[in-house]
DNA sequence: TTCTGTGAACGGATTCACAGCA
DNA sequence: TGCTGTGAATCCGTTCACAGAA
């Protein structure tokens, strides 16, 4: 195993969990390369040739055991550690996040929420108390942050990611409708609807008005980051 | 022009309109594949091959004319068109999302949202009355309906995307945790901030507890859809 | 027999490199 | 001279197909 592994497959081990998961739930203890790639939509050999990267999971003739399978790829993406998230920017979309519960079961843990407006300096919102972006570097020198949130608008976005890799932040989980710049070994994912709508719109402009066309078959496109 | 054009074409194209719209807003009226490039963390060839499968919108020796190229990509997208959205689960999610707004100004128009929780429905929420979703294919059948946003548990998404699917609707925005399966002729992204976040700790995890190493690099990923 | 793991073949996307136009 | 447009070359990911383990 001298191989670099391609992004893509990273890509896809979150989805591959995500249903284990599922299965682990329903009691299922073996799983097919075969039935996996039905309900992800993805090929039996990429399934397999994915997990190879990584190790025998499987046994012929048998198939993944669950449990195990989910296990490994936990461990494989640091799912099994806690992470510590920052917010950056608590305006409607900000509040929306901090609000939203799917966090932290699966170990993301946001530990504290800034932005740059006075107004909303010293707001509570649920349990934290937004503080000063100003404090950022401050707040990450005293407690390791893993991971960065900007919800701030376009025109903010660089200035404060600047801020989170200096802050030592290594991963960015970026709402903001623009490609921020980072320095080597700073992940960033983008999350834009927008962005996402626009590449479908293509597709169902060339069957305008056709309600029940057969044409161009819909395709699935992992949308997240960019 | 024989060809088909890829995928990872046609979800490029936003975010080259995204910038553009930007430069065309700053006054820039001629740009190169080399500016867009930088600008977009491409390179130049990739640039300009993306845009030859649709045209000839460039002049040798001088570049793009920036409002030109964008007018171009825009009728491209179809994001001269209004579009009609519905929107289905109006819990904490759905809410932000009606509330959110961005949609509207790129022309993505929400007309109406669905819930099927009893306490829900006939309440308002921003300028819309949130109608059981037993409705959704009256609805649909009454105003056309283009693209449907699904903002509901992840057991309730396959079902809610079969809904959908029925009333006509070609195009899905899918926030749920889980890849629903659509007819061929239906487009798919999905939206997972905690997928997104996951590819991401991969690399973390591997650079543990160091601060400021060299490592990995960083690279940024279309996280949009799958 | 069944299903994994994997080298080899394939196909598609990216990059190169240059001809050609302004 | 500068930069586009594009075939050709390259790179990389997916799929095939089969050997081998249960």
């Amino acid at each position: 195993m001298i191989n670099e592994i391609p992004e893509v497959v990273i890509l896809r081990l979150p989805l591959y969990a995500r249903v284990l998961a599922i299965l682990d739930d329903q009691g299922t203890d073996v799983v097919s390369s075969q039935t996996l790639g039905t309900m992800l939509q993805a090929t039996p050999a990429q399934i397999r040739k994915d997990l190879s990267y990584f190790g025998r999971f499987g046994k012929q003739g048998r198939g993944y055991k669950v449990s195990g399978l989910l296990r490994e790829l936990r461990q494989i993406l640091g799912l099994e550690k806690q992470w510590s998230v920052v917010l950056i920017g608590v305006g409607q979309l900000g509040r929306a996040i901090l609000s939203y519960g799917g966090f932290a079961p699966q170990g993301f843990h946001i530990i504290a929420a800034f932005d740059s407006n006075p107004a909303s300096v010293g707001q509570r919102v649920g349990d934290l108390v937004v503080r000063d972006v100003k404090d950022l570097e401050t707040v990450a020198g005293d407690r390791q942050v893993d991971i960065g949130i900007v919800a701030v608008p376009a025109e903010a976005c660089q200035e404060v990611v600047d801020l989170l890799c200096q802050s030592g932040v290594r991963a960015i989980l970026n709402y903001a409708p623009v490609q921020p710049r980072t320095p080597k070994g700073v992940w960033v994912r983008d999350i834009d609807p927008v962005v996402a709508l626009q590449s479908m719109t293509y597709h169902l402009k060339s069957l305008e008005g056709r309600r029940d066309t057969a044409g161009g078959r819909g395709r699935r496109v992992a949308a997240a980051s960019s």
